[in-house]
RNA sequence: GCCGAUGUAGCUCAGUGGUAGAGUACUUCCUUGGUAAGGAAGGGGUCACGGGUUCAAGUCCCGUCAUUGGCUCCA
């Protein structure tokens, strides 16, 4: 073979002969005539290239589209190339951050300097960018030394860019330009502006350069675009989907739970509609815990000082906590709990215990109250006071492993139970710059995050690590999971931990009459009750399962004619144990059912001179309408069939 | 904590320096009805709070508080 030839391999695993320094975009053209058009850039050899790069060497390729995420993150962040390309138009001489794609869009960091911009100026940027999509430039990619490229932005006046270059290595620079606009950037991008052809600006925000909030503070534009104008409305409207399924909107709407600044702010109140759920949830999990072996307990709000400085919360988080409440006794100072593991940690410690005992599950119910920060408080997401679902396992070394996987279990029994199907185990490790931000023995992490890992991958679990996303005490495995709209959520998380046993001298008697030392599993599957239920509301859009509805009948007499046999009716479920409330006002049946169904009550029975005659009721059943009639017996065994097993009762 | 936006009736929201509004909810009355809104009347406001400008401020300016989109943080 003459070295003018290289082999093209695709992913298919077919491979041609191709003239060295073929490009992607020929490659593509050679596949299929539309696959070059909607292709946006190349993967070679595992690195994403600009389609017009020349490749001279033997490859494995693959076309990227706007299918490949990596396709789609191209498309994005040369739409903030040519955000930034129209922004220097309007506000000449303004500074540029950095303008990377996201998962969903893009933004770019920018010093406006002596403009100021603000959401009206968007629809401008928005039409100017589309202007210039309109010239289809290219995206020309070019090598330049450092010499040069410090040079350029000296000339420019772009501090920003000469302190990112500060950390570039001369021969590895490179810039991309398109129409007007040159920016240092590693690319690639793809081939030329007018695949861009929507483009929405979301928002502005501040944002510290470099994420330090020591720096500047540049504003922060957010926005998106698509290769077809309906995609982008879709995309309007699934945001307008997702604003219907706000949590804090549904909690409202549903009468579930509320906030008031006279008890003070992210300090949510439960209404009776809000705790009958949430207690349903409580109930589901205390079943399925004690089933998995685990002991209930129950621990005071408050502790002595001393315990979180034994614990090391103290010295972390001291100043940052809620303050210490004084007593009348001099010098005494007690803590509101942010954490329920001390405790936890005493009531292990009460007797002693002999290595037959282990493991030990203790699970509690815990409200903790932590001081988040003001502009952090959102909605039930984030609150300074709220309950997890909150065990610790304390076991023997050797029974780590199995321990660990048990729980794994129990998370995605939990997770499937409520209809999350799509969930990923993020494997929170240390990060390797920053080990003075750990406490404890570093070989006991390497045990800790080595025996995760091993559990982990074992299973069918997806798993992604995540390096810096440890506790300061110990690696977790956290549960992170996508709702209805696609969107990811962090919510349980499991901890394995040899610091605590140490710092509060936990101990076990071996077979051999020596002490040991136990290891604590942190674990929450739900994490914040608050939080998952705020995520709960948002994955159903406030259609709760029917073993979870506040109410889950609700009684529908055509006229007050019928209140005594609806009345009997109602009296029969609550026998029951059945939760139907009955809507006895003077109004039509319409309207009855049109406000028990956006209350989204799961079934409704309406009654009238019919059903009344015999003793039956007619069902609606929410979001799918008149279901027949059923006798009382009947309807109640309906319902049974409606409420899984693991639910411990209606 | 930082940057931006927002704050008007229980809720959703109009309101252009000149008498504070609508829909809905609530109360009362009429209506007694068949699968997503029957009709009428009535009550309900310190326009977030505090200053300022003005003959006059819901509206303009400043500050505070809260909510919200982000940033930082997150045991």
């Amino acid at each position: 073979m003459s070295h003018h030839t290289i082999h093209i391999t695709l992913p298919d695993g077919s491979f041609n002969a191709y003239p060295k320094g073929i490009t992607g975009l020929t490659i593509a053209q050679k596949i299929s005539n539309s696959l070059a058009k909607t292709a946006l850039a190349i993967l070679v050899n595992g690195y994403v290239w600009d389609l017009s790069r020349p490749i001279d060497e033997d490859a494995s390729v693959q076309i990227l589209t706007w299918q490949d995420e990596e396709g789609k993150k191209t498309f994005w962040h040369s739409t903030a190339h040519l955000m930034a390309e129209a922004l220097e138009a309007l506000f000449p001489g303004i500074q540029f951050g950095i303008g990377p794609p996201i998962s969903n869009g893009f933004y770019y960091d920018i010093d406006f300097g002596t403009h100021t911009f603000n959401a009206t100026h968007l629809p401008m940027v928005e039409e100017k960018i589309l202007a210039l999509a309109r010239q289809k430039n290219t995206y020309q990619r070019r090598e330049v030394s450092k010499a040069d490229a410090i040079a350029f932005f000296e000339k420019k006046g772009d501090v920003y860019k000469l302190e990112l270059l500060q950390d570039l290595a001369d021969g590895a620079i490179t810039f991309y330009q398109q129409g007007n606009f040159t920016d240092l950037c590693k690319g690639p991008h793809i081939p030329h502006t007018g695949l861009i052809k929507a483009v929405k600006l979301l928002n502005i925000a501040g944002a510290y350069w470099r994420g330090n909030e020591k720096n500047k503070q540049l504003t922060r534009i957010y926005g998106i675009s698509f290769m077809q104008t309906q995609a982008l409305q879709d995309y309007v409207t699934s945001l307008e989907e997702a604003k219907t399924r706000n949590h804090q909107r549904l909690g409202k709407e549903l009468k579930l739970f509320t906030f008031s600044d006279k008890v003070g702010i992210g300090l949510p109140l439960w209404l009776p509609r809000g705790t009958i759920f949430r207690e349903r949830l409580e109930a589901f999990l205390r079943k399925a815990q004690l089933e998995a072996g685990y002991q209930p307990v129950i621990t005071p709000h408050i502790g002595h000082k001393a315990l979180y400085v034994t614990s090391g919360h103290y010295d972390k988080y001291g100043e940052d906590s809620f303050q210490p409440i004084q007593t009348p006794h001099e010098g005494e100072e007690f803590f509101l709990k942010p954490m329920n593991c001390p405790h936890h940690c005493e009531i292990y410690s009460h007797e002693p215990h002999s290595y037959k005992d282990l493991p030990i599950r203790l699970a509690e119910f815990g409200t903790v109250y932590r001081y988040e920060q003001h502009g952090e408080l959102h909605g039930l997401v984030r609150t300074r006071a709220f309950t997890q679902d909150d065990a610790h396992i304390f076991c023997r070394p050797d029974q780590v492993q199995a321990e660990f996987a048990k729980v794994i279990d129990l998370v995605t029994y939990v997770f499937s139970s409520l209809g999350f199907s799509d969930y990923t185990a993020r494997l929170s490790f240390r990060d390797p710059q920053q080990l003075s931000k750990y406490i404890g023995d570093m070989a006991d992490w390497d045990k800790a995050e080595q025996a995760i890992e091993e559990v982990a991958t074992q299973g069918s679990l997806r798993t992604v690590k995540a390096l810096g996303e440890a506790a300061f005490y110990g690696p977790k495995l956290d549960f992170m999971v996508q709702d209805a709209l696609g969107r990811s959520w962090q919510l349980g998380t499991v901890q394995l931990d040899y610091q605590l046993p140490i710092r509060f001298d936990l101990t076990y008697v071996g077979a051999d009459n020596q002490k040991y030392r136990p290891v604590m599993i942190h674990r929450a599957p739900f994490g914040s009750l608050e939080r998952f239920i705020a995520i709960l509301l948002e994955h159903t859009g406030g259609k709760l399962p029917l073993w979870l509805a506040p109410d889950q009948v609700a009684i529908l007499p055509i006229s007050e004619k019928y209140a005594a046999y609806t009345e009997q009716v109602h009296q029969q479920l609550r026998g029951k144990g059945i939760r139907a409330i009955v809507d006895h006002r003077d109004e039509k049946i319409g309207k009855k059912i049109r406000e028990a169904e956006l209350m989204k009550i799961p079934y409704m029975l309406i009654i009238g001179e019919k059903e009344a005659t015999t003793t039956t009721v007619a069902v609606r059943k929410q979001g799918a309408g008149d279901q027949g009639s059923l006798s009382i017996p009947q309807l109640v065994e309906k319902l049974m069939k409606d409420v899984p097993n693991s639910s411990p009762q209606l």
